[in-house]
DNA sequence: CTATGATTCATACGTTCGTTTGAATCATAG
DNA sequence: CTATGATTCAAACGAACGTATGAATCATAG
């Protein structure tokens, strides 16, 4: 009796689909292009991991399952060292989403490739994917609220949640990387290269980060008087 | 010879297609839900419209123009007000994101609904769509820009690119609500409805985002430290 | 009224989609 | 070697896709 070996065509097949995917996007990808980038037959996707869905969901959990340990990892080595004193903001900010754009220069994890692809599958419409995307989160989201509420005690806990959510629209709206605004000009030269472009990124995004979630907190203008 | 004179089938079209684009996305929702919703005859898209890109380039159009338009209307007349000084970052914010958001009250420019489709498309893969909001923004992004720049003479130009790119991510997956990683749980009870949620997401999030704006420039490992 | 052009309608075209099938090929155990 | 199960392959399936066609229907001008 053989065993379940699997060559590297399943590693194949789920590169050419996070490059793929990335790119164009869940439904804008066919079994066709995937197969046909990956060099193998159009039926192997079937076989090795058994419908599209499986598949837009094994090319996420391969990488995210390393992504979240590592941030359980992080964050329990952080609340030891500080031996049951609350942690600084900026150290949990760092090691939620300064561990997610360190992947980007680590191509065993997928690279920046992986990164754009979550950047911009967090707001795909598709309702399985948001479900899974649910259930493969909730805990590592969980322990690092609690972080911040402990970090921030003078901070309504409904106002850090509503920073968290901020915090993500940023990031993954940075790394998606699609320029959908051409926002980066002509007078910034740069656009050297994908990953160098990130090394430029990642401070930069730190520090607004923390300045949105250290923000005063909003005045609430009676009977919402719009603004000013 | 009869005028063109298209009575709501068009408007009809229009209207369903941006329900079901934000719901399922541009590669998602075929014609035939479309004019099922709509309840016209499929035929009638490409009658009216043209094509299925034609389309979904209206649905934005018939909404951006109008927000557009808007937009420089308020920073000129702040400008003008301003007599030559620089405008505060604050009134910037809020003329930009502000305008926007405050669409949502208005079910006559499409309200919750269009906000909701172009968080989740700003981010979309399909390379017309990002070219057609390359063109249908730059003027406007320029602008403000600028603005910003008088602003803040002491942040170099390029922190403040990547900041407005920051914002412009934190504000579009704040809109497109789609809760992927169901960050609003159960303690806050809330829920109640879309544009209630809104209501007291807008001065939440211009806190965020301005105290992004304003946070303490990055600092560079050494090494290639960039700006500042 | 009739005539004209705008609009709607049922239907079909050709293509591409995700998936399945069954035979061919490969690797390995006995 | 043969036998067995894992893997690959070419081919086809039915369904759904965006679009096009030409006749029917409608509104209005003369």
């Amino acid at each position: 009796m053989a065993e379940v070996r699997s060559p590297d065509t399943r590693e194949r097949i789920l590169d050419a689909a996070e490059r793929l995917f990335m790119a164009h996007g869940y439904e804008g990808t066919s079994m066709r292009q995937i197969t046909g980038e990956a060099g193998v037959n159009l039926a192997a996707v079937n076989y090795h991991l058994g419908s599209k869905e499986a598949l837009v969901q094994e090319v996420f959990r391969r990488r995210l399952d390393w992504l979240n340990d590592e941030r359980m990892r992080v964050l329990n080595a952080m609340e030891a060292e500080a031996d049951g004193k609350p942690l600084k903001p900026s150290q949990i900010v760092d090691g939620f989403f300064g561990t997610l754009l360190r992947m980007a220069d680590d191509e065993r994890r997928g690279g920046i490739t992986f990164l754009r692809l979550l950047g911009r599958m967090l707001t795909d419409p598709s309702e399985f994917i948001r479900a899974f995307f649910a259930h493969e989160y909730s805990e590592v989201i969980d322990r690092y609220k609690e972080a911040l509420f402990k970090a921030l005690p003078d901070v309504p806990k409904a106002e850090i949640v509503w920073r968290f959510h901020f915090m993500l629209g940023a990031t993954s709206y940075a790394i998606a990387g699609t320029d959908a605004l051409r926002v980066v000009t002509d007078w910034q030269i740069e656009e050297a290269d994908a990953t160098d472009r990130l090394d430029r990124l990642v401070p930069r995004l730190m520090s607004f980060l923390l300045g949105g979630l250290r923000a005063p907190l909003p005045q609430f203008s009676d009977a919402e008087a719009v603004g000013k």
